[in-house]
DNA sequence: CGAGTCTTTGAAATGGCTCAACTAAGGTGG
DNA sequence: CCACCTTAGTTGAGCCATTTCAAAGACTCG
């Protein structure tokens, strides 16, 4: 899992996943600085055999640009987060997608009886930066958050999420309403729920 | 040229101008709406067709797959725009991407003088939506950027940009210093002058 | 000319930023 | 094994920018 920056006033525009695809396929080159958050592999291709492979593969070359659709609406989501001058609402907007992001991981992702333990795998200071604001307000919101009781701080890089729907009301309900993203999650918290107590 | 927003909390996540392509092509639909901000001529294919056209012409697809990359890039510029807490600096910023994005147009971006006529094509609810603020806080920002001289308020919609390096400055000098964009928008500027003045 | 919309302005309150100190946790060396 | 040191996170207080609520100008269209 990584994150990607920007470089000058350093500011994070994206986190990556297991399998998530990043760089810039055709003409130019990314502008964007990647970063290993976590312990990584990395799968490389070269420039010039990789297009010609695209160029002979449509399946492949389907696989990228449905690659780059997906993760230009991510980061349109990241701009509905980034839009709300309250910094509890984009760190509960956050919240809610990097559960939606790690729904297929095991390790950073896990329900724990009927609430869902989420690892943060990047720190205030960074966190600040993607969420644009500073490491102390990202402190402060967090502990503002675990008051209204929808989460609660485990350890400073572990959350408790306690109630899924109450975080999404902080993230802004509306935006999220018809959004297949929170029914998906709260399916899929439903079936680790299940999962990890049957 | 348009602009694309979301529903429930209305947010607006880009803008379009003559010639940009928008749409999702393969898997799923687009989740945002798109609107028309000025009159606008739109060059609508059908689904399947398209997708067999593409699947027939590696140069469309190509084509396809450049522009949805450049939309992506494009996401993130607005996403360091966003980060910042400084309505002045977002907006400065915004300012900068316009001028940019105009800079193949005629009627959107004039030179007028040593100065920089640019269309601002939405209104200030509309902006305030974009730039993740309230219109109060736009016009007291457009003013604010007005009183420092780098710009001018010919009209709330027209902008009259008289110094476009305090501009960037505004916008965060170092987030622009390293990118061809303002460079590029400094040469535009020359040369339309020198061909307003010649 | 009047109605409606959009923009601007004002004043008060909130929230975030800034600076600074304090606490907690992890690692190192005695 | 403990003291120390370093890093990261938290907390506090004051200041400033932005939001909020309210109302007054400007512009457009009929």
């Amino acid at each position: 899992m990584q994150k990607t920056l920007q470089d000058g006033r350093q500011h994070i525009v994206g986190l990556l996943v297991e399998g998530d695809m990043f760089g810039r396929v055709l003409g130019g080159t990314l502008d964007v600085a990647i970063e290993a958050a976590t312990d990584a592999e990395v799968c490389a291709f070269r420039r010039a055999p990789f297009e010609t492979l695209l160029a002979q593969s449509p399946e492949l070359d389907r696989l990228v640009l449905v690659s780059v659709l997906t993760e230009l609406d991510r980061a349109r989501d990241w701009m509905i987060i980034l839009g709300t001058p309250r910094i509890r609402e984009r760190l509960a907007g956050f919240l809610l997608v990097l559960c939606t992001r790690f729904a297929t991981t095991d390790n950073l992702l896990r329900a724990r009886g009927t609430a869902l333990d989420v690892v943060v795998p990047i720190n205030r200071t960074d966190l600040a930066h993607l969420l644009g604001t500073r490491p102390e307000s990202i402190s402060r919101a967090f502990h503002a958050l675990a008051d209204t009781g929808c989460i609660t701080l485990r350890k400073p890089d572990l959350i408790g999420i306690l109630d899924l729907e109450a975080l999404a009301a902080e993230a802004g309900e509306d935006e999220l309403k018809g959004r297949a993203t929170l029914k998906f999650l709260l399916a899929s918290v439903q079936a680790r729920a299940s999962k990890s107590s049957g």
